[in-house]
DNA sequence: CGTTACCGTGGTAACGATACCATGCTAACG
DNA sequence: CGTTAGCATGGTATCGTTACCACGGTAACG
């Protein structure tokens, strides 16, 4: 493989000449540079960019730690970081925890090894110990789609407890007073507060039951288990909200089998949207977040946090759910005493919804 | 941030001794070994990789460079490459080409002067100028999901064209003789092979009308237009095969707004399977590729390649595929005049079925 | 007891690029 | 015309690690 060097022989130049054409750094007479070039071109030179970086101290790759990239929302995350990361220049590297923190950690030291300029994280738990890694090695690191207990580092993430309180609060304008939300595991934020948003708008309307709280995974796993829970609670429940777009595919799939009917026998809400490109015929009502621009302005915000330094505060950037009413949430209940002002108003607070009556006979079962 | 020098100076002892400790490369006596442990842990110790690969002319990266990773196929793939990487303990650059050529070189570019050690690459169109670069740089390409016109490389794909010819068999089976394919851009080989596979089956049976063939791209917007195309034909088809999971999504959501019912207007078959975690009740008859599998078998021939060099032949690997029918494909045609024996079979043609009836009402449309 | 073999350890020179400083030269200025 | 400024170019050290070779010491072997 041809080096700098050779280059630099060929066009009877030194090596740092070579540098300065290649890169565009300092100034180089035409001519030089035409015989660099040619030189360049006849012996086939490509950088090496593992030198570079080793006497630059960049190397311009940054890294997007996730618990699972299977998952639409984080490809969806994943892509908006991959285009933005592209446009400047950078490359990047993925990883997966599935959610478990060891492996977090492991990934976490290996790229700092690696010298990756950046992290962007989805901690698997509170991911203080990756956290902690970064920081001694004076690399940025930016939390993505989750929370953290204490201001350590920047955060870009949706608005979870927001967009829970209002398909709560859809539910309630609906008239159920029995309902139950099925979320993820405990010390996941995401999950805390979509219980707790879901929880708050409830709260607001006086209810003779409380809502019913289930916490396992996000897995379809895990909400097929909690829904047979939930659909086997004394007195059912009339709603359930799933707190994540697996959770609510496997509540979907229990409540099949159990020949439960959505949304007549039942209504169901979910968090996280489907790509629109990925289903044919939208069925959920959820709220949905706003993933590739998250991912986009995550690596905005890693990449001022590269160029500013550590020393400045943290910054949180809450993106806005929006609520997406289609027929999974059914109609206002009628057979109950449900005050008018609150049974009549789905289209008022849905921001959108598909109106169209099904056309497919026996669609996307 | 410390160095190995560092480390050792603490220590007392030379250098290449600490690197021996970090990689438990060569014979360090177990004194030496925890007098240099407890130094790595007292003042932190990170190696830097990027020196290490400097020297050692390994960066343990190998990338993936696909064509969309939004795409559930793709990210499943993605997900064994991950896996497989991981376990060899390799990280993973991820690119997307979006199908674009240019992007595709431009980004091989970037992976060759990174020295990447292995690139798996989805080729956008042929592939020719991306391979030819890596083969002048001495880095392994295994070539992924897609054929080559010549065999210039590893290959690790599905098997498009038996997977077509079975659900051309299947359509045949059920009795139609009017039939459509909407397939992917002219020079991706998996858009050709389906086509290809497709008409093979249906020129096993005598048809009165050939099968349509429309060329688009690999998405749901030309999966509509394409849709549109065909049914406007005449006369009419009585099956749609959609060469790719994004043309299904079009084509169901195209034969919705024209008011046809699937599978009782025109029956739809296609290929890729959407994973079980993400469609809540599976609609569409397919011939589904072991996604994920091919990911991790890329891997393991990128590392074979890897170690026996550029010199020996090309291998290819070819995955079947599985048809799973489901209830998009229908029944066997009553009103025509098909025979006895090519009507009745469905069930003996797929090997495995969604057998239960719909309970949910208004389910997933 | 001498030779062989291996174990444990270290010295030095790369790997390929750029940071930093130096230098010759031309142009502009008072 | 001397001085200054800045352009164009080069020399050398260095980034942090490992490859390669060397070397003393101990155990095994005939």
């Amino acid at each position: 493989m041809p080096t700098i060097v050779d280059v630099a022989y060929r066009a009877g130049v030194a090596a740092i000449t070579v540098s300065r054409v290649v890169n565009d750094s300092g100034p180089v007479s035409k001519q030089v540079r035409a015989r660099v070039e040619q030189a360049i071109a006849e012996i086939g030179y490509v950088p090496n960019s593992v030198a570079r970086s080793l006497r630059s101290k960049r190397t311009d790759t940054i890294a997007l730690v996730v618990t699972d990239m299977t998952n639409p929302f984080f490809t969806t995350v994943a892509r908006g970081v991959e285009d933005a990361a592209s446009d400047a220049g950078l490359m990047l590297i993925i990883c997966n925890t599935d959610e478990r923190d060891a492996d977090e950690q492991r990934y976490v030291r290996m790229l700092l090894q690696r010298q990756t300029d950046g992290i962007l994280l989805v901690p698997a738990r509170q991911g203080v110990a990756a956290i902690e890694q970064c920081r001694a090695h004076a690399t940025p690191v930016v939390v993505v789609d989750r929370r953290l207990r204490q201001r350590a580092a920047d955060v870009v993430r949706g608005d979870s407890r927001g967009g829970a309180f209002e398909l709560g609060q859809l539910l309630v304008s609906l008239g159920h007073t029995r309902t139950a939300v099925l979320s993820g595991p405990r010390s996941v934020s995401t999950a805390d507060d979509r219980v707790a948003g879901f929880l708050q708008a409830l709260a607001g309307a006086r209810q003779p039951d409380p809502p019913l709280v289930f916490r396992g995974a996000y897995t379809t796993e895990s909400g097929r288990v909690m829904a047979r829970q939930a659909m086997s609670a004394t007195p059912r429940p009339t709603a359930l909200f799933a707190a994540n777009n697996f959770i609510a595919i496997g509540v979907l799939q229990a409540l099949e089998e159990m020949n439960v009917r959505v949304p007549e026998d039942v209504a169901v809400v979910a968090f996280d949207d489907l790509p629109p490109a990925m289903v044919a015929f939208p069925f959920l009502t959820v709220a949905a977040q706003p993933a590739y621009e998250m991912g986009r302005r995550s690596v905005a915000v890693l990449l001022e946090r590269m160029s500013a330094g550590a020393s400045e505060k943290f910054n949180e950037v809450v993106l806005p759910t929006q609520m997406v009413v289609r027929r999974s949430s059914g109609d206002a209940l009628q057979e109950r005493d449900v005050t008018p002002e609150l049974a009549g108003a789905p289209s008022a607070t849905g921001r959108s919804a598909s109106g169209q009556a099904p056309r497919i006979t026996r669609a996307e079962r």
